[in-house]
DNA sequence: TAAATTTGAAGAATTTTATTCTGATTTACG
DNA sequence: CGTAAATCAGAATAAAATTCTTCAAATTTA
């Protein structure tokens, strides 16, 4: 796998925050002309270093900032209740990430939500359809601190 | 506040995914001519509903796939303990996010590292130097099941 | 109901940016 | 040193973003 040099993670860094420099500018910060920042940024999406480009949204704005960390212990440990597990987390909305974690849980849940009344909501219609879960915990956000992406 | 319709979300729905659509590859998506849907994202941007572009980066490639939530509980619960935490922690890269939490602990901390061995030197010199900490409690994640940014 | 106004779209024109190409310079290495 | 492979700068080209003008539909107002 090819190596990447400190101007390849200084474009990195950049892109992590803000995406939308042009060429042109990106090569002014790296002391660079344009051709050579193009061609490392290609390369970096090429090897995989970059994975995409996205925008961010406003959950706020979006009816989307009651966020809820939701703990799950499955019902049994087997390799078909696990599974069953992720597939019908991965079609509810409102669970925005989802891991596998160490601990007296199996699950820990990043759940969006309008209001604590969308997240009830959450819980009993979507959660309670979930019958491979045997039961939850929930840790409400009272507000982000850091938020790096 | 502008009020926004079912183009405008299928956008933001689009540009979530991937933000690297031409407008001309939007406008076929949504059914317009380019100069609409180049409008609509402007003002889109404008009013805060995108609130900036980004690129994801790989973390595995970077050294930092060991992601631990680390749980914190602040020695005393005054306004100067409060903020001096919340200071010490946005200087330590390691965190990458974190969240003023309900429940038995204070504060929920995403942490990212290459390794146990990165991990738990943060754990001991980082956070060990972060006077406002009570305790820690440390949750390992062992895959990510989902995450949509 | 009819006229006036506003809104939003399409398509052309223009500007800016991305992308490719060429030649020169540097670096790695025998 | 000398050669090959990388890497760069700068010009040329292609593609995209952005602006502008015109038009049609919807909405408001009289």
């Amino acid at each position: 796998m090819e190596q990447i040099d400190d101007i390849d993670l200084q474009l990195l860094n950049i892109l992590h925050d803000n995406s939308k420099y042009t060429v042109k500018e990106l090569a002014k910060m790296v002391n660079l002309s344009a051709s050579p920042v193009f061609e490392r940024i290609k390369r970096l999406e090429k090897n995989g270093y970059i994975k995409k480009y996205i925008a961010l949204l406003d959950a706020e704005k979006l009816n989307r900032g009651f966020i809820v960390f939701c703990n799950i212990k499955l019902k049994q440990h087997d390799r078909n209740i696990g599974n069953q597990f992720v597939n019908d987390i991965m079609k509810i909305e409102e669970v925005v990430e989802c891991y596998n974690i160490s601990g007296d849980y199996d699950f820990l849940m990043k759940v969006s939500a309008k209001d604590m009344k969308h997240y009830q909501d959450f819980v009993f219609n979507k959660l309670g359809s979930v019958e491979s879960i045997g039961s939850t915990q929930s840790t409400f956000v009272m507000s982000e601190i850091k938020n790096t992406y």
